[in-house]
Formats: structure tokens, C-alpha cells, sequence
DNA sequence: ATATTTATTGCAAACGATTGCAATTTTTCT
DNA sequence: AGAAAAATTGCAATCGTTTGCAATAAATAT
């Protein structure tokens, strides 16, 4: 039972009605000032009252620029990752105000690693890209980087040489604060969550190695849980952790999200936070001052964090030369610790 | 400090390689039968080689298709909203997987309703649109299916006389799936928390008065909280209802992340849940599962939700008639009721 | 009233692809 | 070998805008 749709007006039809060009009618659009102000009223107010709006492809085409900026969430490999970590999320909502602020449109996808070229290549007319997490990708995107010149700006850790521009939190200084804090909080025992095969993760591990070194304590190495991002990664190391003899009073988990998962498996172990352990953070996702207790974290400060990487974004599509950048995190303090 | 990007590489610079014409080239890269195999199979390998690929703002053009829908997260009017209710990101992520299937991409905008118009309408040139959230624009909707014909779908409550089409949950029947569940358990004072003139939440609230009825439970009205969605409103319920002398046994939240606050300020003033006090949400997000004690709450089923909604639009995209859907939410007793 | 200048408008050629139709080449048949 | 059929390819128009340039109309100066 198919319903027929009156078809898009065009600008031409604008044009007949007004009784003009095609050529006045865009200029009147414009609002060019070549155009007399009369007729330039008189176009505007057909249009209106038409109901019409411009065709942005056409438009698009003709001033070789879309106005469009990619987004593309990589996704791991696991099958039905029901939704990526919610500090992407919230990065992304970030992004997409930053972007809607300088008038632009975000196209935005998640593909999977394997797909990376085939559906990225498709994105060649976007203005320019941005890749929200590093982690699994880095190869994919230096080789990317490696042929072709469209702006680019990932959200991740600095490496020490790849092609393309980051945008992300000093992670070492971060792991640095965060095992600082634990330590002054009388903390010794100190365990480490997170995948240190990944580049920002590696960098928070550094920091709290360093830290740990100032402050003169070694951990043997047990103490560095592996784990990844998602969820069942998160709880899987958390009953290793539990069930095995590891000996810890405080946790340092690489994202919000872990630290969530530990305040959870510590509480059906009935170990009371901060009391007997201390958990802290990493991105102050805004779920984490509803976390019970409220969770302690390195603040990565999401929206400033989107802005920043829209504006790197920016200067390199206006051809400016630009480095990746890195945001000073900061400390804060909630009840977990 | 601008440095020069070499220019794209277009059409007919393949088809001066590879000598032959446009046509041609255009013909061999959507492996058309008519062009011989062996021309054909030169063609992509030219075209691979230089790195080529298609400008797709030409080919939608010509094409008069984008393979674009847009999704639109209404923003209310609150001024620096960090981010919307997670369930609606989740829901996001399901719908980008659903169009990515398809080969569709995701055009993303966060509009304010008194910007709707104006954006939106920038929107034309997309094959269909997806409004995640009536809630606070539902006029906005009804203003706009009224002169225009795009594919349009909405995620919400179906309404009396909406000109537009819909796909959500079966929210009468949510709430009285988790109301009877709480008189199952007991509870005979519960208070709901939530605001009533949103449209969803309208329903489940008269879902909930249905149960108590139909179980000959009476309670006044102050046991209805009114309470928007935001995090900052869920805190100020919440403290309204703690200070205030209303006695109550359980709490049916219109969402997750209000059930979620709820948690945190029982706690605070040492009331047991689920022993004192059951708590019950709506959502299922996958936070749910991750809150202490883990909640119990109505289900959505997210990733189904995504899949009926891009759907029921490539259904109308399709030309055919459609109506609204609606989905049969499940009840997950977990560990707060 | 005529010559200049200035303010408006329209023509036509892009932008980068697709496709009906005609032209060409190759194959098959007699 | 010549004619007919089949397989390839290219020409040129088209999608809906924008914009340089030329053309016209209006205003000003002589």
C-alpha cells in the first residue's frame, strides 16, 4: 500500500513562483547583498511560505565542502558488545555540541576493526574524522594515516611515533595523581585493573609504577590485574582477583566503569569501601558520583575534552599545522577512597 | 603554516588511467555485467591502486538518495545538560548498529526544541528520521508531520491523535508489571517517581494507579513525586521525599537512572533495600545490573527496540503504509525489590 | 537629452557522479 | 566472406546548487 509523497520543491520552483532566476533566488537565500532588498524579502517569503529548504548535496557538491565531520567509535571484536563505555558515550555527546555550535553535522558509525577501511574510505567527503579510542586500532589508523591526508584527530594516548594526532588526557600524570592519593590515603597494597597492552592504559600503569617507586613500594607484579574495558572483562577479574591470595587494601581501576564493577564485587564480599579498600577511577563519567559510595577519579573533564578535539579537528581542516594535544586530568576525591 | 593536501582524485582521473571513459569506470566500479571482465577487473585494480573512492555527495545526488537517516536527541532546555539519560545513548548505539546493517549511515544531531525547526529542516536531503524522546517536543512532532512528508519515526509513547508514528514500549503495561510485582512483595505504600505530563511516563504512571486498584490499594496523591529526568531533578525528589513525612515501602521510578538515585539517597539515610524499601526502575540499562543492590526494573529490551524502530522507517522509506509499534516490556526481578 | 556610473538581474558553466541510447567492436551464423 | 546478433563502450543529458561574467535597468552627471 504504498503512499505517493508530493515531491521535494526545488529551487527552481521557488524561482517560477517569484518569478525570477534561479541565480536570484540562491543569491536572495544568501542573503547577498547584490540582490535589492525587495526582491530579496519577496524570494525569502516564497520560500518560506513554501515550505522549501535547500538541498545540501547539491549545495554541498557545488562548494566542494560538507559541512559534515565523521565520528567513528571502533568497535572490538566481541560479538554483540550490547554499547561501548559510557565515557565514550558521554565524549560523544560532548562532541556533538561542540560540533552543532560551529554548525556542523555529525555522521556517526561504529565499525569494527576489520571493517575499518571499507567503511571509513566511504566517509571520504566528510570534512574531516574523528576516532573516539585508540585502544585496539592503533595499527589500522597509522596505516590509514600513512595514505591518506584527510583531517584526523583520535582520542587517546600520545605514542611515541605514530602518524596521526591525538587528543587526550596525560594518562601518566593521571596514574601518577591517582596512586598518589591512594598512597597518602595510608594505601600500600595497591592493585592495578586494567589491560596494559593498551597505549592509555599502558600510560596510567606507568604512572602509578612511578608513583608507587617514589614513594619507595614494591608490588610484585600480581598486583597488575589484566583486564579490558568491557564488562565481562571487568567482572571476570574481579573474582580472579577475589578468589585468589592476592592481598590488596586499595584498587586502581583504568576506567569509571571497572571501578564500578570492583565496588560491586567488594560489596558481595562484603569489603567495605573505603574502609578496608580503597577504589579509584579514571574519567569521571557522571555515573560515577552515583556510584555507592560515590567513586573517586581522575577527571578527564569530558566537555572540554570534546571541545578541544573539535577545535584540533578545525585548525587542521583550515590547513593550519597542528600536534596532538594532551589535557591536564585532575583529582577528585569522593567517598570510594 | 598551511600545508597542501593533494586534491582528491576523481572519476575521470581513473578513467584517463585506465583509458577508457567515465561511463566506463563507473560502470566497472559498481561491477556492472555490462562492462567485460577483463576491462572491468583493470579498472578496480586502477582505482585501488590510486586509492580511489567515490564522491558520495555526487552519487546521492545523481542518485537522488542519501543512504542517510538522520537521528535527532531532542535536548531540553536545561543549559549545559552534560548528557542525556544514558538509556537514550544505549538506544543510539543499537540504532547505529541496525542502520549499519542496512549500509545506511547515521547523520547525528542534538537539537534544543526551539531550534527544531530550523535544524531539522537542514535535515531534507536524509532519507528518513528517527526523534529519540518525545517527551518535551511532542507539539514540535505534531507541528512538524503536519507539513512535512519525510519518513519519520519516533521512539515514545503512542498518543491519541499524533500525526506521527511511533515505536516504544507497552508502558501501561510496564507499570503495572512493576507495580503488582511490588504488592507481590509486600509493599502496599509506593510512591512513584516521575513526571506525569511527560507522555511515557503519563502511561506508566496510570499503569501503576491501575495495579494498586486492581489490587484495592488506595493512596493519596502525594505518593505521586513529580520528577523530570535529569539527574538534578531526581536528587531534588529524592530530598523532597526523604524530608517530607510521607511513609513509604517502595519506589517505582519512571527510569533507571532516577531508580539509580534513588538507591544512593536510601542509602545515605540508612534504609534498607530492598528490606526497608523496594526499588524498582524502568529502562533496563545495562548500568542496572552494575547498581548496588543490582535493580530490579522493566526492560525495554534496547537492542530489539533499535531494530524495530530502523524497521518500521525503512518501511516507510519503502513507500509502504505503517502504523505505530509496540513493544512488550518484560519484567527482570533482580536484587532491589 | 546624452553619456557615465552604479545597482540589479540572468546566462551558462561548473561540481562529480549515473544511465538511456546510439555507436562501435566482436562473435556467431549462414 | 557477408549478414545478423551479441557484447562492449562512449556520448551527452541529468541531479540541484553556486558564481563569474555579461546584460540590462536605474540613477547620476554633464
Amino acid at each position: 500500500m504504498a503512499t505517493e509523497r508530493p515531491s521535494k520543491k526545488k529551487m527552481s520552483d521557488i524561482a517560477r513562483l517569484a518569478g525570477v532566476s534561479e541565480s536570484t533566488v540562491s543569491r536572495a537565500l544568501a542573503g547577498s547583498k547584490l540582490i535589492a532588498k525587495k526582491t530579496r524579502d519577496r524570494v525569502v517569503a516564497i520560500a518560506r511560505e513554501q515550505n522549501y529548504s535547500i538541498n545540501k548535496q547539491a549545495q554541498n557538491l557545488r562548494l566542494q565542502s560538507s559541512k559534515t565531520v565523521s565520528v567513528i567509535i571502533p568497535v572490538v571484536h566481541e560479538p554483540q558488545q550490547p554499547v561501548s563505555d559510557p565515557f565514550f558515550l558521554e565524549l560523544l555527546g560532548a562532541i556533538a555540541d561542540a560540533l552543532t555550535e560551529r554548525n556542523y553535522d555529525l555522521l556517526l558509525s561504529r565499525v569494527k576493526a576489520d571493517d575499518w577501511q571499507a567503511r571509513v574510505s566511504g566517509h571520504n567527503y566528510v570534512d574531516g574524522l574523528i576516532v573516539i579510542g585508540q585502544s585496539a586500532i592503533h595499527p589500522a589508523l597509522d596505516d590509514y594515516a600513512k595514505i591518506n591526508t584527510q583531517p584526523l584527530v583520535v582520542w587517546g594516548a600520545k605514542l611515541a611515533d605514530q602518524r596521526y594526532i591525538t587528543v587526550g588526557a596525560d594518562n601518566l600524570l593521571g596514574g601518577n595523581l591517582a596512586t598518589e592519593h591512594l598512597i597518602d590515603r595510608g594505601r600500600r597494597r595497591i592493585v592495578f585493573l586494567g589491560d596494559p597492552a593498551l597505549p592509555e592504559v599502558d600510560q596510567r600503569h606507568a604512572g602509578y609504577r612511578q608513583a608507587l617507586a617514589a614513594a619507595g613500594i614494591h608490588l610484585p607484579e600480581q598486583y597488575t590485574v589484566k583486564c579490558g574495558f568491557s564488562v565481562a572483562s571487568g567482572h571476570q577479574a574481579l573474582e580472579y582477583l577475589l578468589n585468589s591470595d592476592i592481598e590488596f587494601d586499595a584498587i586502581f581501576a583504568a576506567s569509571d566503569l571497572l571501578a564500578t564493577i570492583a565496588l560491586k564485587h567488594l560489596h558481595q564480599k562484603h569489603l567495605a569501601v573505603p574502609e578496608e579498600v580503597s577504589v579509584i577511577g579514571f574519567d569521571d563519567i557522571s555515573l560515577a558520583n552515583h556510584t555507592m559510595p560515590a567513586l573517586s577519579t581522575v577527571s578527564q573533564n569530558i566537555r572540554a575534552g570534546g571541545r578541544v578535539l573539535v577545535n584540533n579537528l578545525f585548525c587542521q581542516m583550515q590547513g593550519d599545522d597542528v600536534d596532538s594535544q594532551v589535557i591536564k586530568p585532575t583529582l577528585v576525591v569522593r567517598h570510594s577512597s
